[in-house]
DNA sequence: CTGAAAGCGCTAACAA
DNA sequence: TTGTTAGCGCTTTCAG
C-alpha cells in the first residue's frame, strides 16, 4: 500500500502539497496539481480516511438516523439522502433502531463516537431525553418528517395535507369517511400520525361531519394491517364508511384491496385517498398527496452539508415545508346516490381527537 | 470534550488502561476497569474513532453495497445486516449504485478509502474488471443473492428454486406458462436474473411444453413494469397463458393487478408464483418461494465477522445456499378445462435460453 | 504556492 | 496487570 509519502516522492513535491492536491483544501499550482494526481492514480493511492479524519477533525460522513429501512417512505428517503451525499463525496453511516431494539444503544453508544460530522433523523419520535442525548453529540443535526423539537426539520405541513385530502372526499360529497393512521406510540410522541389525524378531524368538524368512533383507525403503515381493518370495517353494513383517507399509500392500497376481496368497486362503491406518491399507487389509481419522499432526502442533506461548511448558512432551527402534490387518479369518486342519502346510524358521535 | 488522558487522571490509571478498559482488547483489573468506566461515564468520554482506528487498523466498520435501496429485496437484506451488525457493535456504511450513476465513483473512490474493515455486496452484477477493483482494496468481502467470481456468496439456488416454481405449474396441469424475470443487462452479467430464466426454460424443456418468445418478458423487476407487461400479454387471446412464473414477488403482484383490470380472476382464470416472501404477498394470496431475504443479511454478517476475527473461520470461497420455503397461497391452480385444452398456436417455437 | 515540523487521540509493543 | 514509548497517516500552522 502506497503512503503520502511515495506519492510524494514519484510527484515531486512534499506530502503537505499531495495533502492539499488531493483533498481540495489550500492552494497547489497547477502543475503541481497535474502531477500528485497523476502519481496517485498509478499508485493507486487514496488518503485514508481514518487519518484525515484524526488530522483534520472532519470525516466527510454523515450518519443518518431511522426507525425502519424496508418501508416505502424509509427506504424512498434514504435513497435521496444517499444519492446526495454520494455526489457530494460524503459517506453514509447508517443508524437503524429496528423499530425500538437499538433505540438505547443508538442514542447512547454509536452516535456519541464522533464518527460523522453531521446527521439526519428520518421520522424520528424522540421524548425529551432523547432529543437531549441526540444533542448531546454536539452534531449539527437537520431532521425528516414530522417535526423534532429544536432541530431543523424538512417535511410537509401534516395537518394541512390531511385536512386537503378528508376536504377532496367531502367535496365529492362523501360523509361517511373513515380515517386510518397511527398513533401516539408508548412516551414517545409521534407527530406525523398525531398531525394527519388532527388535519382529517379537523376537516370532519368543520363540515359538520359525524366521526363514528369505528372510523378513527389505528394501524402501524403496513399495507397488511390496513387491510385487515379496513376489511372488517367495511363487512360492518352499519358502520360502513363510502370513503377512506390513509395516513400512506401503503395502507391506502391495503383499504383498495380489502375492498376488492369483499367485492366493492374503487370508487363506485368506495373512494380511497393516500398521502406519500408510492410508485405501485400509479397502477392501482390511487389518488394521494404526493410529498415526493426522496426530495426530502435530498434537501435534508443539502441544508445540513451548508451548515458545515467555513460559512455555515441557515442556522436557525426553522423548519422548511415542502408542498405536496395532489395526484387525482382513479381511485375517488362522487358517493353512489344510494349511499349518500343514508343518514348516519343514531349511534353517531362526535370524536375530538 | 475530555480526552483519554483526562479519564485516566480521574480514575489514577494511564491511558493505555483506559484503551484497554473501554474497548475491550487487552487485560484490566476489575477494579482498575470499575473505576476507568464511571470516570468515563462522569466526564462524558467515548472513545474517539478515527484516532482508534488510526493507531489499531481497524474501524468496526463495515461497507454495504448495493445497486438499489427501495425495492423489497434490497431493504429487506439491508435491515438483516443493520440488525446483526449493530448487535456485534459495528457501524454500517453504506454504498449505493443507484442503478449505475454511482458505480464507478463508489468502486474506485469510495471503496478504496479503507474506512472499513470488510463489505458486503449485494446482488452485485459486476464485470471481470470490476470485480477485480473490488478485490483491488484488499478487503475482505463476502456476497449476497447470486454469485460473485471468487467471492463467498449467501445466495439462493436461483435455478433450482426457478425450477420448482414453475415445476408447481406445470404439476397443476399448466402448459401455457409465462416467465417475467430480468435479463443480461448491458455488459454486466445478472447471474441472478439468467439463473432463474435458465430454471424456467429447463422446467419447460424438460416437460417438453413450448416457450413463445412473447412468454419469455424481461422487466425491471418494478411492480409497475410487471403489470404492464403482463397486461399486454394476457389481452392478446392467441397468445395468453395460463399463468405466470415471476422472478419477484412484486412483479409477481403487478401480474396479479394486470389480471384483475382485464376481468381476469386469479387463481380461476391465470395462475401466478413468485420468488421472495413478500409481507403484502399475503393478503393478495400470492403463492411464492420464501427466500428469507432478512436471513441472508444476517448470515452475511457473520459470516464476514468470522473472517476478521484472530482466528479467521471458513475463508472458502464456498458459496453459501439458503434453502428457499414453498408457500403455497390462493394464487396457483390448476388451469381451467377450456384453456388446458387450447392447443398452442401453430406459430409456436421452443426457445433456449 | 510550498515545505518543515508538530501534532490529531488512540493503540500496541515492550518492559516492569 | 500496568505504564512507557513510539508511532498510525494525514493536516495544518508557520515560515519562506
Amino acid at each position: 500500500m502506497a503512503g503520502i509519502k511515495d506519492v510524494a516522492r514519484v510527484a515531486g513535491v512534499s506530502a503537505a502539497t499531495v495533502s492539499r492536491a488531493l483533498s481540495g483544501n489550500g492552494s497547489v499550482s497547477t502543475s503541481a496539481r497535474e502531477r500528485v494526481t497523476r502519481a496517485a492514480r498509478d499508485l493507486g493511492f487514496v488518503l485514508s480516511y481514518p487519518a484525515s479524519a484524526l488530522a483534520s477533525g472532519r470525516s466527510r460522513n454523515i450518519g443518518v438516523v431511522l426507525p425502519f429501512i424496508s418501508r416505502w417512505y424509509f427506504s424512498t428517503v434514504l435513497e435521496g439522502i444517499a444519492s446526495a451525499l454520494t455526489e457530494a463525496g460524503y459517506d453514509l453511516t447508517l443508524y437503524n433502531f429496528q423499530k425500538d431494539k437499538f433505540r438505547e444503544k443508538v442514542l447512547t453508544d454509536f452516535l456519541q463516537r464522533n464518527r460523522t460530522d453531521g446527521l439526519i433523523a428520518v421520522a424520528l419520535q424522540l421524548d425529551d431525553q432523547e432529543i437531549g442525548q441526540l444533542r448531546a453529540s454536539g452534531l449539527p443535526t437537520v431532521g425528516v418528517g414530522g417535526p423534532l423539537q429544536g432541530i431543523p426539520t424538512i417535511r410537509i405541513d401534516d395537518r394541512a395535507v390531511s385536512r386537503q385530502a378528508t376536504d377532496h372526499l367531502i367535496g365529492l360529497g362523501h360523509t361517511r369517511i373513515s380515517h386510518i393512521g397511527g398513533e401516539n406510540e408508548e412516551g414517545h410522541s409521534f407527530p406525523i400520525s398525531l398531525g394527519r389525524r388532527a388535519g382529517y378531524t379537523s376537516a370532519m368538524q368543520a363540515a359538520s361531519l359525524p366521526v363514528l368512533p369505528a372510523w378513527s383507525i389505528i394501524s402501524d403503515y403496513t399495507t397488511s394491517d390496513a387491510y385487515r381493518q379496513a376489511k372488517q370495517l367495511l363487512a360492518d353494513p352499519v358502520q360502513r364508511p363510502t370513503a377512506f383517507f390513509c395516513a400512506s399509500d401503503e395502507m391506502a392500497m391495503g383499504a383498495m384491496m380489502a375492498a376488492r376481496d369483499l367485492g366493492l368497486r374503487v370508487p363506485d362503491d368506495l373512494s380511497v385517498i393516500g398521502i406519500d406518491g408510492h410508485e405501485t399507487g400509479d397502477i392501482l389509481g390511487l389518488t394521494t398527496l404526493d410529498q415526493s419522499a426522496r426530495q426530502q432526502g435530498v434537501r435534508a442533506v443539502h441544508r445540513l452539508l451548508g451548515q458545515l461548511g467555513p460559512t455555515p448558512a441557515d442556522v436557525g432551527p426553522a423548519d422548511e415545508i415542502l408542498p405536496a402534490r395532489f395526484l387525482l387518479r382513479t381511485s375517488t369518486a362522487a358517493p353512489r346516490r344510494d349511499q349518500t342519502v343514508t343518514a348516519p346510524p343514531s349511534s353517531t358521535v362526535q370524536v375530538g381527537l
